[in-house]
DNA sequence: TTAAATTAAACAAACGTTTAAATAACTTTT
DNA sequence: AAAAGTTATTTAAACGTTTGTTTAATTTAA
């Protein structure tokens, strides 16, 4: 048993259950998978989460909690410009996406598939605080006349899209770039520098005053 | 039975297989709620496709044929400037996808989960060529001095994600823009505009030369 | 009359979940 | 500190469904 495994049996459940959800989809991974792959007792999915929809919600919550925090502090922030804002916010959430790409897998997936309304409330809650922070650092740069107006929702849709779009569209992406598929490590290295260059030159042009019509 | 199903039993199955993938997921779908829907007996799917991802896969080859020829037209059309087809392009794009969100669910549904090689050499293939095109028409662009240089590959995963983003997160844009959440048709009327717009102010900005660094 | 299309029934395998018995880990009592 | 008692964990086996697919008989069309 690795160390993983003895800490935490339920922590070590969700780990695998991420993984298995990520490559398979939740629909595609079978308890007797999770199971399998956890070295644990097939009853003791039932017995941590009492049933396989309660495991995904669990794994949601755990995962998804963390994030809001930083961003709050980050468009609270009194010292930066609007300008370093959008950039810290690329980095951030750059980095925290392809840190986290097997959960984002799992959000974007689910997002449309899911039956379960509970999920989907999860999801969408979700998504909603984290929009609602950045909105506020758009709307301060157009209020300082550093931005220029912009449709917000379909800016934030372009951010978050382009970086599903890089973890969902791995193997496209590992073919154009002559990238090992299957090495998920140096995928993330060789694409974290890129993507963060992209998205802030993208958004200082989109966004600058300067292009107002 | 009603028109379609009498004129092509193989396509009904098709179109309703469609709605149920996108609905519910490839491995959320049972064959037997496809039989049902499409009012036909069990046994006629492996009847006429062999297996349920042998469906599957007539389903994409079905649907994903004729994109490749408009953008292949418009690419090498002589007659527009490098602007005009970049705002071509992003009015046929936003259409065809709203047009047919629901195979592109399924599309990006299948892009990571699929444990089917031959359906994920199918994607990459179909991406592949889309995405030579348009790689053409912004090497045109910027060999003619109206583009600066950009992560060609990055912008259009910039494109292509916040489409994704738009289909596949309906239920947040809808609670976002206060539409009702189960009438497709409706959302995708209000969408529609305001998805062009954007995608061609983002464009011009992040391509026009006079923003080169 | 021959081939194609359609049917109801059955197949084995896999699914999520539950059971009841066994073991391990603590508490309390002696 | 040992024994007894109590709760928490773990197990193998079984539950009833549902799964994708196939069969063999029947109807329809050419």
């Amino acid at each position: 048993m690795s160390l993983t495994e003895k800490v935490d049996k339920r922590a070590h459940i969700l780990s695998v259950a991420e993984e298995l959800f990520a490559e398979n989809g939740f629909d595609g991974t079978s308890v007797r998978d999770i199971a399998q792959l956890a070295n644990v007792n097939l009853a003791m999915i039932s017995y941590y989460f009492g049933s396989k929809e309660k495991l995904l919600e669990a794994l949601i919550e755990d995962r998804a909690g963390y994030t809001l925090g930083i961003l709050e502090e980050l468009s609270k922030n009194q010292t930066l410009t609007p300008w370093q804002k959008i950039d810290h916010f690329v980095d951030f959430y750059v980095e925290k996406i392809l840190n986290n790409f097997r959960f984002h897998c799992i959000m974007s997936q689910q997002y449309n598939a899911t039956r379960s309304p509970e999920i989907k409330e999860l999801l969408i809650n979700i998504k909603m605080r984290n929009l609602d922070q950045i909105k506020q650092v758009i709307a301060e740069g157009q209020k300082k006349k550093v931005f220029r107006k912009v449709d917000v929702e379909l800016t934030m849709a372009s951010v978050f899209g382009t970086m599903n779009h890089i973890t969902n569209s791995k193997a496209l992406y590992c073919r154009l770039m002559k990238i090992d598929d299957t090495d998920d490590a140096s995928y993330r290295k060789k694409i974290s520098p890129r993507l963060k260059t992209h998205l802030k030159q993208m958004l200082r042009a989109h966004l600058d005053i300067k292009n107002e019509e």
